[in-house]
DNA sequence: GTCTATATCAAGATAGAC
DNA sequence: GTCTATCTTGATATAGAC
Protein backbone atom coordinates (compact mmCIF):
# COMPACT_ATOMS: atom_id res chain seq x y z
CA UNK A 1 0.00 0.00 0.00
CA UNK A 2 3.03 2.66 0.86
CA UNK A 3 4.27 1.44 -2.20
CA UNK A 4 1.50 2.23 -4.14
CA UNK A 5 1.51 5.73 -2.78
CA UNK A 6 5.10 6.11 -3.96
CA UNK A 7 4.40 4.69 -7.44
CA UNK A 8 1.45 7.61 -7.21
CA UNK A 9 3.83 10.09 -6.74
CA UNK A 10 6.57 9.20 -8.80
CA UNK A 11 4.04 8.85 -11.92
CA UNK A 12 1.71 11.47 -10.98
CA UNK A 13 3.27 14.44 -8.78
CA UNK A 14 2.07 15.03 -5.07
CA UNK A 15 -0.68 16.95 -5.92
CA UNK A 16 -2.11 13.37 -7.42
CA UNK A 17 -1.33 11.59 -4.26
CA UNK A 18 -4.85 11.46 -3.11
CA UNK A 19 -6.61 8.25 -1.46
CA UNK A 20 -8.69 7.86 -4.68
CA UNK A 21 -5.19 6.74 -7.00
CA UNK A 22 -3.84 5.33 -3.89
CA UNK A 23 -6.54 3.02 -3.42
CA UNK A 24 -6.69 2.28 -7.67
CA UNK A 25 -2.77 1.91 -7.35
CA UNK A 26 -3.19 -1.03 -5.07
CA UNK A 27 -6.21 -2.55 -6.74
CA UNK A 28 -8.20 -1.53 -3.15
CA UNK A 29 -11.17 0.44 -2.41
CA UNK A 30 -10.85 3.58 -0.51
CA UNK A 31 -12.65 2.37 1.83
CA UNK A 32 -10.70 -0.76 2.42
CA UNK A 33 -7.24 1.65 2.28
CA UNK A 34 -8.81 3.87 5.10
CA UNK A 35 -9.41 0.42 7.60
CA UNK A 36 -5.68 0.56 7.22
CA UNK A 37 -4.95 4.72 7.03
CA UNK A 38 -7.71 6.24 8.98
CA UNK A 39 -6.71 9.42 7.80
CA UNK A 40 -4.14 10.51 4.84
CA UNK A 41 -1.86 12.47 7.42
CA UNK A 42 -1.69 8.79 8.40
CA UNK A 43 -0.73 7.82 5.52
CA UNK A 44 1.97 10.09 4.95
CA UNK A 45 2.90 9.63 8.39
CA UNK A 46 3.68 6.16 7.43
CA UNK A 47 5.67 6.50 4.29
CA UNK A 48 7.76 9.45 6.32
CA UNK A 49 8.61 6.71 9.26
CA UNK A 50 9.55 3.95 6.53
CA UNK A 51 11.92 6.78 4.67
CA UNK A 52 13.23 7.76 8.08
CA UNK A 53 13.83 4.01 9.19
CA UNK A 54 15.61 3.28 5.51
CA UNK A 55 17.66 5.81 6.34
CA UNK A 56 18.53 5.55 10.00
CA UNK A 57 19.66 1.67 8.72
CA UNK A 58 21.28 3.14 5.65
CA UNK A 59 23.76 5.00 7.91
CA UNK A 60 24.11 2.67 10.63
CA UNK A 61 25.02 -0.53 8.30
CA UNK A 62 27.67 1.43 6.24
CA UNK A 63 29.25 2.82 9.68
CA UNK A 64 29.17 -0.43 10.55
CA UNK A 65 30.67 -1.58 7.49
CA UNK A 66 33.42 1.01 7.68
CA UNK A 67 36.40 0.76 9.43
CA UNK A 68 37.13 2.15 12.76
CA UNK A 69 39.28 5.73 12.88
CA UNK A 70 38.75 9.42 12.72
CA UNK A 71 36.01 10.02 9.74
CA UNK A 72 34.27 7.05 10.36
CA UNK A 73 31.08 8.13 9.46
CA UNK A 74 31.83 10.93 6.98
CA UNK A 75 33.86 8.07 5.28
CA UNK A 76 30.64 5.52 5.78
CA UNK A 77 28.28 8.18 4.11
CA UNK A 78 31.00 8.64 1.24
CA UNK A 79 31.57 4.93 0.39
CA UNK A 80 27.78 4.31 0.57
CA UNK A 81 25.45 7.07 -1.00
CA UNK A 82 28.30 7.95 -3.55
CA UNK A 83 29.78 4.88 -4.40
CA UNK A 84 28.50 5.40 -7.82
CA UNK A 85 25.59 7.17 -9.53
CA UNK A 86 23.80 3.79 -10.05
CA UNK A 87 22.16 3.37 -6.46
CA UNK A 88 20.14 6.73 -7.49
CA UNK A 89 17.04 4.89 -8.98
CA UNK A 90 13.66 6.67 -10.03
CA UNK A 91 12.49 3.86 -7.32
CA UNK A 92 14.73 6.13 -4.63
CA UNK A 93 13.56 9.35 -6.03
CA UNK A 94 9.62 8.51 -5.02
CA UNK A 95 10.69 7.37 -1.95
CA UNK A 96 12.60 10.40 -1.47
CA UNK A 97 9.60 12.57 -2.01
CA UNK A 98 7.80 11.36 0.74
CA UNK A 99 9.29 13.94 2.44
CA UNK A 100 8.00 16.51 0.00
CA UNK A 101 4.92 14.82 0.22
CA UNK A 102 4.68 15.11 4.02
CA UNK A 103 5.77 18.70 4.22
CA UNK A 104 2.86 20.14 1.55
CA UNK A 105 0.78 17.53 3.41
CA UNK A 106 1.11 18.67 6.90
CA UNK A 107 5.21 19.79 7.88
CA UNK A 108 4.74 18.14 11.18
CA UNK A 109 4.64 14.84 9.58
CA UNK A 110 8.66 15.27 8.81
CA UNK A 111 9.27 14.77 12.75
CA UNK A 112 10.17 11.10 12.31
CA UNK A 113 13.19 12.53 9.66
CA UNK A 114 14.19 14.82 11.81
CA UNK A 115 14.69 12.42 14.59
CA UNK A 116 16.92 10.43 11.94
CA UNK A 117 19.07 13.20 11.25
CA UNK A 118 19.28 14.61 14.46
CA UNK A 119 20.49 11.07 15.35
CA UNK A 120 23.04 10.86 12.49
CA UNK A 121 24.00 14.14 12.84
CA UNK A 122 25.45 13.27 16.65
CA UNK A 123 27.35 10.66 14.74
CA UNK A 124 29.20 13.51 12.83
CA UNK A 125 29.82 15.37 16.04
CA UNK A 126 31.57 12.46 17.85
CA UNK A 127 33.44 11.51 14.60
CA UNK A 128 36.73 12.89 15.86
CA UNK A 129 37.17 15.14 12.94
CA UNK A 130 38.10 19.19 12.59
CA UNK A 131 34.82 20.77 13.51
CA UNK A 132 32.79 21.55 10.00
CA UNK A 133 34.12 19.02 8.18
CA UNK A 134 31.87 16.05 8.51
CA UNK A 135 29.22 18.33 8.46
CA UNK A 136 30.32 19.63 4.89
CA UNK A 137 30.26 15.73 3.96
CA UNK A 138 27.36 15.57 5.12
CA UNK A 139 25.53 18.57 3.49
CA UNK A 140 27.45 17.78 0.06
CA UNK A 141 25.83 14.75 0.16
CA UNK A 142 22.30 16.35 1.10
CA UNK A 143 22.50 18.83 -1.72
CA UNK A 144 23.34 16.07 -4.15
CA UNK A 145 20.45 14.57 -3.34
CA UNK A 146 18.45 18.27 -3.59
CA UNK A 147 19.58 18.53 -6.69
CA UNK A 148 18.99 15.13 -8.19
CA UNK A 149 15.30 14.83 -6.72
CA UNK A 150 14.71 18.39 -8.08
CA UNK A 151 16.18 17.98 -11.08
CA UNK A 152 18.22 20.75 -10.63
CA UNK A 153 21.45 19.48 -12.05
CA UNK A 154 22.02 16.10 -13.65
CA UNK A 155 23.65 13.32 -11.50
CA UNK A 156 25.58 11.14 -13.68
CA UNK A 157 28.28 8.70 -12.73
CA UNK A 158 31.11 11.36 -13.66
CA UNK A 159 29.60 13.74 -11.30
CA UNK A 160 28.96 11.92 -8.45
CA UNK A 161 32.67 10.22 -8.67
CA UNK A 162 34.15 13.84 -8.85
CA UNK A 163 32.24 15.08 -5.99
CA UNK A 164 33.59 11.92 -4.18
CA UNK A 165 36.67 12.27 -4.62
CA UNK A 166 36.67 16.01 -3.93
CA UNK A 167 35.43 15.20 -0.64
CA UNK A 168 37.42 12.15 0.39
CA UNK A 169 40.55 14.44 -0.23
CA UNK A 170 39.27 16.81 2.77
CA UNK A 171 39.37 13.64 4.84
CA UNK A 172 42.79 12.62 4.03
CA UNK A 173 43.80 15.50 4.87
CA UNK A 174 42.41 15.47 7.92
CA UNK A 175 43.95 11.75 8.59
CA UNK A 176 40.95 10.06 7.80
CA UNK A 177 41.82 7.30 5.50
CA UNK A 178 39.46 6.78 2.64
CA UNK A 179 40.72 3.26 1.16
CA UNK A 180 37.95 1.09 1.23
CA UNK A 181 38.11 -2.24 3.19
CA UNK A 182 39.19 -4.89 1.32
CA UNK A 183 36.31 -6.80 1.55
CA UNK A 184 33.09 -4.68 0.85
CA UNK A 185 35.01 -2.63 -2.09
CA UNK A 186 32.13 -0.17 -3.26
CA UNK A 187 29.40 -1.95 -2.45
CA UNK A 188 26.20 -0.21 -3.40
CA UNK A 189 22.82 -2.44 -3.42
CA UNK A 190 21.09 -3.24 0.14
CA UNK A 191 19.06 0.00 1.45
CA UNK A 192 20.19 2.34 -1.71
CA UNK A 193 20.89 4.77 0.67
CA UNK A 194 19.90 8.36 1.01
CA UNK A 195 19.63 11.28 2.39
CA UNK A 196 16.12 13.29 3.59
CA UNK A 197 13.65 10.16 2.34
CA UNK A 198 15.71 6.50 1.97
CA UNK A 199 12.93 3.85 1.27
CA UNK A 200 14.03 1.49 -1.32
CA UNK A 201 11.22 -0.43 -1.94
CA UNK B 1 0.54 40.07 -4.02
CA UNK B 2 3.14 37.69 -4.16
CA UNK B 3 4.44 38.54 -0.44
CA UNK B 4 1.33 37.93 0.60
CA UNK B 5 1.47 34.10 -0.68
CA UNK B 6 4.47 33.78 1.20
CA UNK B 7 3.52 35.05 3.77
CA UNK B 8 0.32 32.20 3.95
CA UNK B 9 2.80 29.47 2.95
CA UNK B 10 5.03 31.02 5.72
CA UNK B 11 1.99 30.97 8.58
CA UNK B 12 0.01 28.04 7.20
CA UNK B 13 1.73 25.97 5.30
CA UNK B 14 1.90 24.91 1.76
CA UNK B 15 -1.28 23.01 2.06
CA UNK B 16 -2.90 26.53 2.82
CA UNK B 17 -1.83 28.53 0.01
CA UNK B 18 -5.29 28.82 -1.53
CA UNK B 19 -6.66 31.15 -3.28
CA UNK B 20 -8.66 32.20 -0.90
CA UNK B 21 -5.97 32.46 1.29
CA UNK B 22 -3.76 34.52 -0.56
CA UNK B 23 -6.53 36.88 -1.43
CA UNK B 24 -7.48 37.43 2.07
CA UNK B 25 -3.97 38.32 2.92
CA UNK B 26 -3.58 40.80 0.36
CA UNK B 27 -6.72 42.59 1.13
CA UNK B 28 -8.25 41.20 -1.83
CA UNK B 29 -11.20 39.33 -3.55
CA UNK B 30 -10.52 36.19 -4.95
CA UNK B 31 -12.08 37.52 -8.76
CA UNK B 32 -9.72 40.48 -7.91
CA UNK B 33 -6.46 37.88 -7.28
CA UNK B 34 -7.43 36.01 -10.30
CA UNK B 35 -7.59 38.83 -12.68
CA UNK B 36 -3.53 38.98 -11.87
CA UNK B 37 -3.37 35.59 -12.14
CA UNK B 38 -5.95 33.95 -14.00
CA UNK B 39 -4.91 30.40 -12.56
CA UNK B 40 -2.98 28.88 -9.41
CA UNK B 41 -0.26 27.45 -11.67
CA UNK B 42 0.30 30.54 -12.84
CA UNK B 43 1.04 32.18 -9.64
CA UNK B 44 2.66 29.64 -8.37
CA UNK B 45 4.72 30.23 -11.30
CA UNK B 46 5.26 33.88 -10.19
CA UNK B 47 7.21 32.75 -7.18
CA UNK B 48 9.32 30.70 -8.38
CA UNK B 49 10.48 33.08 -11.27
CA UNK B 50 10.73 35.71 -8.59
CA UNK B 51 12.62 33.53 -6.86
CA UNK B 52 14.98 32.41 -9.69
CA UNK B 53 15.81 35.52 -10.31
CA UNK B 54 16.63 36.66 -7.05
CA UNK B 55 18.69 33.67 -6.94
CA UNK B 56 20.82 33.90 -9.74
CA UNK B 57 20.95 37.87 -9.27
CA UNK B 58 22.01 36.62 -6.04
CA UNK B 59 25.44 35.01 -7.30
CA UNK B 60 25.85 36.73 -10.02
CA UNK B 61 26.52 39.82 -7.64
CA UNK B 62 28.56 37.59 -5.31
CA UNK B 63 30.93 36.25 -8.54
CA UNK B 64 31.23 40.44 -9.70
CA UNK B 65 32.43 41.62 -5.90
CA UNK B 66 34.42 38.54 -5.67
CA UNK B 67 38.49 38.91 -6.84
CA UNK B 68 39.55 37.21 -9.51
CA UNK B 69 41.22 33.58 -9.66
CA UNK B 70 40.81 30.22 -9.37
CA UNK B 71 37.49 29.48 -7.98
CA UNK B 72 36.07 32.36 -7.89
CA UNK B 73 32.21 31.67 -7.89
CA UNK B 74 33.08 28.66 -5.24
CA UNK B 75 34.51 31.77 -3.19
CA UNK B 76 31.83 33.90 -4.00
CA UNK B 77 29.39 31.48 -2.82
CA UNK B 78 30.71 31.04 0.67
CA UNK B 79 31.47 34.39 1.32
CA UNK B 80 27.95 35.54 0.59
CA UNK B 81 25.65 32.44 2.06
CA UNK B 82 27.75 31.62 4.26
CA UNK B 83 29.01 34.59 5.67
CA UNK B 84 26.26 34.30 8.76
CA UNK B 85 23.98 32.90 9.92
CA UNK B 86 22.10 36.39 10.28
CA UNK B 87 21.08 35.97 6.66
CA UNK B 88 19.38 33.04 6.85
CA UNK B 89 16.01 34.70 7.60
CA UNK B 90 12.07 33.43 8.58
CA UNK B 91 11.54 35.20 5.60
CA UNK B 92 13.83 33.91 3.21
CA UNK B 93 13.06 30.40 5.14
CA UNK B 94 8.92 31.01 3.25
CA UNK B 95 10.25 32.82 0.04
CA UNK B 96 12.59 29.40 -0.50
CA UNK B 97 9.64 27.44 0.30
CA UNK B 98 8.33 28.67 -3.37
CA UNK B 99 9.69 25.59 -4.95
CA UNK B 100 8.36 22.78 -2.80
CA UNK B 101 5.19 24.61 -3.20
CA UNK B 102 6.00 24.66 -6.67
CA UNK B 103 6.43 20.97 -6.53
CA UNK B 104 3.62 19.93 -5.13
CA UNK B 105 1.43 22.36 -7.42
CA UNK B 106 3.09 21.02 -10.53
CA UNK B 107 6.73 20.28 -10.93
CA UNK B 108 7.19 21.30 -14.38
CA UNK B 109 7.08 25.15 -12.70
CA UNK B 110 10.22 24.49 -11.08
CA UNK B 111 11.64 24.98 -14.57
CA UNK B 112 12.91 28.56 -13.87
CA UNK B 113 15.04 27.64 -10.56
CA UNK B 114 16.59 24.92 -12.69
CA UNK B 115 17.13 27.41 -15.43
CA UNK B 116 18.99 29.62 -12.63
CA UNK B 117 21.33 26.60 -11.66
CA UNK B 118 22.29 25.13 -14.82
CA UNK B 119 24.01 28.88 -15.31
CA UNK B 120 25.47 28.41 -11.88
CA UNK B 121 26.98 25.08 -12.61
CA UNK B 122 28.25 26.65 -15.64
CA UNK B 123 30.21 29.06 -14.12
CA UNK B 124 31.34 26.79 -11.02
CA UNK B 125 32.66 24.28 -14.51
CA UNK B 126 34.95 26.87 -15.29
CA UNK B 127 36.02 28.09 -12.08
CA UNK B 128 39.15 26.48 -12.82
CA UNK B 129 39.14 23.97 -9.67
CA UNK B 130 40.08 20.74 -9.50
CA UNK B 131 36.93 18.39 -10.68
CA UNK B 132 34.28 18.05 -7.98
CA UNK B 133 35.88 20.60 -5.55
CA UNK B 134 33.20 23.62 -6.93
CA UNK B 135 30.70 21.30 -7.31
CA UNK B 136 30.90 19.86 -3.79
CA UNK B 137 30.56 23.51 -2.45
CA UNK B 138 27.92 24.17 -4.07
CA UNK B 139 26.44 20.90 -2.79
CA UNK B 140 26.79 21.58 0.99
CA UNK B 141 25.44 24.78 0.31
CA UNK B 142 22.53 23.81 -0.83
CA UNK B 143 22.28 20.75 1.71
CA UNK B 144 22.70 23.27 5.02
CA UNK B 145 19.83 24.72 2.80
CA UNK B 146 18.00 21.46 2.94
CA UNK B 147 18.12 20.83 6.09
CA UNK B 148 17.39 24.32 7.19
CA UNK B 149 14.08 24.83 5.16
CA UNK B 150 13.09 21.26 6.60
CA UNK B 151 14.24 21.69 9.97
CA UNK B 152 16.24 18.33 9.82
CA UNK B 153 19.42 20.12 11.84
CA UNK B 154 19.71 24.09 13.47
CA UNK B 155 21.94 26.52 11.55
CA UNK B 156 23.02 28.32 13.97
CA UNK B 157 25.77 30.89 13.85
CA UNK B 158 28.84 28.55 14.77
CA UNK B 159 27.78 25.45 12.04
CA UNK B 160 27.49 28.23 9.43
CA UNK B 161 31.27 28.89 10.28
CA UNK B 162 32.31 25.78 10.70
CA UNK B 163 31.13 24.44 7.73
CA UNK B 164 32.20 27.98 6.31
CA UNK B 165 35.80 27.42 7.47
CA UNK B 166 35.71 23.91 6.38
CA UNK B 167 34.95 24.49 2.44
CA UNK B 168 37.50 27.30 2.49
CA UNK B 169 40.08 24.67 3.57
CA UNK B 170 39.63 23.13 0.70
CA UNK B 171 39.60 25.76 -1.76
CA UNK B 172 42.74 27.52 -0.26
CA UNK B 173 44.54 23.92 -0.65
CA UNK B 174 43.63 23.71 -4.35
CA UNK B 175 44.97 27.32 -3.89
CA UNK B 176 41.74 29.40 -4.10
CA UNK B 177 42.60 32.14 -1.51
CA UNK B 178 39.38 33.15 0.08
CA UNK B 179 41.12 36.20 2.15
CA UNK B 180 37.73 38.83 1.38
CA UNK B 181 38.60 42.01 -0.34
CA UNK B 182 39.17 44.89 1.91
CA UNK B 183 36.51 46.61 0.86
CA UNK B 184 33.83 43.87 1.32
CA UNK B 185 34.49 42.25 4.67
CA UNK B 186 31.37 39.46 5.14
CA UNK B 187 28.77 41.57 3.86
CA UNK B 188 25.00 39.36 3.98
CA UNK B 189 22.40 42.28 2.96
CA UNK B 190 21.16 43.13 0.01
CA UNK B 191 19.80 39.70 -1.65
CA UNK B 192 19.94 37.25 1.27
CA UNK B 193 21.27 35.04 -0.89
CA UNK B 194 19.96 31.76 -0.98
CA UNK B 195 19.68 28.21 -3.51
CA UNK B 196 16.97 26.60 -4.16
CA UNK B 197 14.49 29.68 -3.11
CA UNK B 198 15.76 33.28 -2.61
CA UNK B 199 13.73 36.25 -3.13
CA UNK B 200 14.04 38.34 -0.17
CA UNK B 201 10.97 40.37 0.02
C1' DG C 1 -9.47 46.45 -12.17
C1' DT C 2 -12.15 44.91 -8.42
C1' DC C 3 -16.09 43.01 -6.57
C1' DT C 4 -20.08 39.37 -5.54
C1' DA C 5 -22.13 35.64 -6.72
C1' DT C 6 -22.13 30.93 -8.38
C1' DA C 7 -20.87 26.82 -11.05
C1' DT C 8 -18.23 22.74 -10.85
C1' DC C 9 -15.80 19.30 -9.08
C1' DA C 10 -12.84 16.51 -6.47
C1' DA C 11 -11.03 15.16 -2.11
C1' DG C 12 -11.32 13.49 2.60
C1' DA C 13 -14.02 11.06 5.49
C1' DT C 14 -18.29 8.29 7.31
C1' DA C 15 -21.90 4.65 7.54
C1' DG C 16 -23.21 0.46 7.10
C1' DA C 17 -23.88 -3.90 4.15
C1' DC C 18 -21.40 -8.15 3.19
C1' DG D 1 -11.28 -6.55 6.35
C1' DT D 2 -13.26 -5.01 2.17
C1' DC D 3 -16.79 -3.10 -0.33
C1' DT D 4 -20.44 0.56 -2.13
C1' DA D 5 -22.69 4.32 -1.36
C1' DT D 6 -23.02 9.00 0.49
C1' DC D 7 -22.03 13.25 3.08
C1' DT D 8 -19.51 17.47 3.52
C1' DT D 9 -16.31 20.63 2.58
C1' DG D 10 -13.48 23.58 0.38
C1' DA D 11 -10.90 24.89 -3.72
C1' DT D 12 -10.50 26.41 -8.59
C1' DA D 13 -12.47 28.92 -11.83
C1' DT D 14 -16.25 31.62 -14.34
C1' DA D 15 -19.79 35.21 -15.20
C1' DG D 16 -21.10 39.40 -15.00
C1' DA D 17 -22.27 43.78 -12.21
C1' DC D 18 -20.00 48.04 -10.73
Amino acid sequence: MLDAALRVVQRQGIANLTLDAVAAECGMSKGGLLHHFPSKDRLVEALVVRSAECWRSCYSEAYAQTPAGPGRMARALLSHCLSDAECWTEQLRASSSAVFAALAQNPNLIEPMRAAYTELYRRIEEDGLPPGVGEAVAAAIDGLWLEWVLGLAPLDQERVARVRRALEDILARCGASTAPPPDTPGRADACAAEPAGAGGE
